[in-house]
DNA sequence: GTTTAGGGTTCG
């Protein structure tokens, strides 16, 4: 490449091993241990891949200067395998465009460096992993398909596996070794996006493999899009600038349609039996059992729905709070780690986070039980990623996690409070006492009125009797309650007609999304007065078009939090992870003139975990430059009511219907509950898509009718109800509805 | 100088 200064720089196409255009045959081919100091290498020339250059500058008397650093691809492992070339005048200009051309990561122009270092920042070359080859030291990026957290392998070091893919659709199965646990990958999920430097690149069975080399280095980032950009890695120095972020950023929205990543992990209330999982979760105790088993103790804030089972310790043995460990036990799950898992575990501290992968839930009964229960192993080996990882506070699970766990614990603490105070006064010395203490708590009632406190109460018996339509005042116990099955009671309301209807399921919504990825999208339709267009195609055998559009205020995008979106030919991953980033999403399909929203079967918008939902019968749904107005606003709020109005939906609201069985002692009845908000005080349109709302509605129902209770000991209701006719043809009926009523404020 | 593991679920 290098002959005489003179010679204009020229970039060879290499096919197959060989240059497609042959070099002149009076150049030889050099091999780098055969040069030699003070000797002239005319005709010479000397092949290597360029795995580091700097940026071009000029030099004082104006010369313009590159340096470059090229490596031996053949003979990678021996000292002398790389070169140092310093190239002078219109040649380092002319190299320097090509060898930007050339390689995977563009380098900036500008020469600043973001460290308060004098020193230029070397720009690395990176390798696409299609391109690696046998023998070679190499840089890479590659979104993890497959990682095994680090563990204690059988030699000195540990030892962690990782998977790696890139836009070039190759594998790279990379075994890396360290006696430190803090210079491997910190990998905590599938999709992650990592940097390594200078990984050795070896043929094994037939395939590239890579392996730590000496100086080897990674940075690891979120995979997910529109996360922000920070590396996690144990170097106190590290190149990562402008070009870095936009890699991994491009290889994000690459894995994001190429890349199946797991959606959101299970919890311990989502656990089934016959299972392999990962749990994200945190530490509570840990004891030794035997030489080949080890137990942790830990919760994620969630019940169990089963019953699990308790591996007995010497209480001695149990490392952890006490009183904490009292408080959480029907929370905490004992986890049996076996083997090679054995030594990490132990080294683990009481209160860290972890995330155990591959988690086996066994089912089992021991000889005294009747019902099974269900068993956390983690056996020993490492196949599919099995083993523990620790992760830091900073880590968005974990911080989601501490979140509920403290919210969790809060609850749990302030009953401990009240039956602390119980036990420590006095005057309750025995059970008994204790006991008709609680009885008189339950003459409380678990519900009260939020208004008309001067009516009085009326018997069951008079009501049954009574004409509809009336109002009254009851006071009553709640026998039992329909649906049984909390969420089955979350149900569409359109005020307009009075129409019921279930709330859609997600296979629906992913059918229609998929008829409408068919429709192509309008160029027309793109890049308009009030919103951007982004349109690419995904690498897939599908070649899908995917349009966002992105609606502007003033003229001018919003933070991704504030910004609402229209999507042409996303996938329902794809749809719910920009919920995760942008405060609105729309799905929409392009006609000839305009876009237009999808069948109303789908929701026509969705904001965080919920999806809105248009009435089919009420709406006539208007064309999307409506939106515009609301674009248009001062503060644009992006309230779903105004988004419907706009659009011509007649927005559907998300209720609770329930039916309670109400007794007094003098008689029955059923009286329906139609909820928005206010009886439970939890908004019924977040309750699908919130673990910890529908265990916290699940509570108060207890509260309110408390399982395998006689009737004596079930907790008095104060409730308004009204008396309303239904005439079906020939039948006539009463009915009752609840109203003006909510849930005491010590039950929620 | 340079092993370890080299992805693909279970003894308990």
């Amino acid at each position: 490449m290098l002959d005489k200064a003179a010679m204009p720089v020229q970039l060879l196409k290499i096919v197959n091993g060989k240059p497609e255009t042959p070099l002149p045959s009076h150049l030889q081919k050099e091999d780098l241990k055969h040069l030699q100091e003070g000797f002239g290498h005319t005709n010479k020339y000397f092949q290597g891949i360029v795995i580091l250059y700097y940026p071009l500058t000029k030099l004082s008397d104006g010369r313009d200067f590159f340096k470059l650093v090229l490596q031996d691809m053949n003979n990678s492992c021996s000292r002398t395998d790389s070169i140092n070339i310093l190239i002078y005048g219109k040649m380092a200009e002319d190299c320097a465009r090509v060898v930007r051309h050339g390689i995977y990561t563009k380098p900036r122009t500008t020469g600043a460096s973001e460290t308060a270092s004098m020193s230029v920042a070397p720009k690395y070359a990176y390798t696409s992993l299609n391109h690696l080859k046998d023998g070679t030291i190499v840089n890479l990026y590659g979104v993890v398909k497959f990682f095994k957290p680090p563990y204690v392998s059988k030699g000195t070091d540990y030892c962690s596996v990782v998977t790696l893919v890139d836009p070039s659709n190759v594998k790279l199965t990379c075994t890396l070794f360290s006696g430190n646990l803090d210079s491997l990958p910190k990998i905590y999920k599938v999709g992650d996006i990592v940097r390594f430097h200078r990984i050795k690149i070896r043929e094994y069975n037939g395939q590239m493999q890579g392996i730590t080399s000496v100086g080897f280095a990674s940075l690891t980032f979120d995979g997910t899009v529109g996360a922000p950009v920070v590396p996690r890695t144990s170097s106190k120095v590290y190149t990562f600038m402008d070009e870095e972020q936009k890699t991994v950023e491009e290889l994000r929205v690459w894995a994001a349609s190429n890349l199946s990543i797991s959606g959101p992990a299970a919890k311990l209330s989502g656990v089934q039996p016959m299972l392999f999982f990962d749990l994200t979760c945190q530490l509570v105790g840990k004891a030794k059992v035997d030489g080949s088993s080890f137990l942790l103790k830990v919760w994620d804030g969630t019940k169990c729905p089963y019953p699990t089972w308790k591996v007995p310790v010497e209480a001695r043995d149990l490392e952890g709070e006490k009183i904490l460990l009292h408080q959480l036990r029907n929370l905490t799950v004992d986890v049996l780690v076996y083997d090679n898992h054995v030594q990490l575990a132990k080294s683990l501290k009481i209160g860290s986070f972890l995330r155990i992968y591959s988690i086996h839930t066994k089912q089992a009964s021991a000889v005294d039980e009747d019902v099974s229960h269900i068993e956390f192993h983690l056996h020993g080996g490492t196949c599919y990623g099995r083993g523990i990882g620790v992760l830091p506070e900073s880590n968005p699970d974990v911080k989601e996690l501490k979140a509920f766990l403290e919210s969790v614990e809060l609850a749990d603490s302030q009953n401990m409070e009240s039956m602390s105070s119980v036990e420590l006064d006095g005057t309750f010395n025995n059970v008994t006492d204790l006991e008709s203490h609680l009885q008189r708590c339950q003459q409380l009632p678990v519900t009260v009125l939020t208004d008309h406190q001067d009516l009085n109460n009326t018997e069951l018996k008079t009501i049954l009797n009574s004409t509809a339509p009336q109002q009254y005042r009851i006071r009553a116990k709640l026998r039992t309650y329909k649906p049984q099955k909390l969420y089955q009671s979350i149900k569409l309301h359109c005020s307009k007609c009075k129409s019921l209807q279930e709330v859609p399921d997600g296979d629906g919504f992913d059918f229609i999304l998929q008829g409408s990825a068919i429709t192509a999208p309008n160029a027309e339709l793109q890049n308009t007065s009030w919103y951007d267009s982004v349109m690419w195609t995904t690498q897939d055998e599908k070649q899908r078009k995917i349009v966002i559009h992105f609606v502007k205020h003033d003229e001018m995008l919003q933070q991704p939090e504030d910004t609402l979106l229209m999507i042409e030919g996303g996938t329902l991953k794809e749809v719910w992870k920009l919920t995760k980033i942008f405060k609105c999403v729309i799905p929409v399909r392009s006609t000839e003139d305009d876009l237009e929203l999808l069948d109303l079967s789908a929701p026509f918008l969705l904001q965080g975990n919920i999806k809105y939902y248009g009435c089919k019968q009420c709406s006539t749904p208007k064309p999307i430059k409506s939106l515009s107005s609301i674009a248009a606003e001062q503060r644009p709020s992006w309230e779903p009511t105004e988004i419907a109005q706009v659009l011509g939906i007649e927005l559907l609201q998300y209720v609770f219907i329930m039916k309670f069985t109400l007794i007094d002692g003098t008689g029955a009845l059923n009286a329906y509950l139609f909820d928005y908000e206010k009886f439970f005080q939890i908004p019924a349109s977040e309750i699908l898509s919130n673990n910890f709302l529908q265990q916290k509605m699940q509570m108060t129902m207890n509260t309110l009718c408390p399982p395998g209770r006689k009737l004596d000991d079930l907790p008095w209701l104060e409730c308004f109800i009204k008396s309303y006719n239904v005439r079906d043809g020939m039948k006539h009926q009463v009915y009752y509805q609840i109203f003006d009523t909510t849930v005491a404020e010590d039950v929620v």
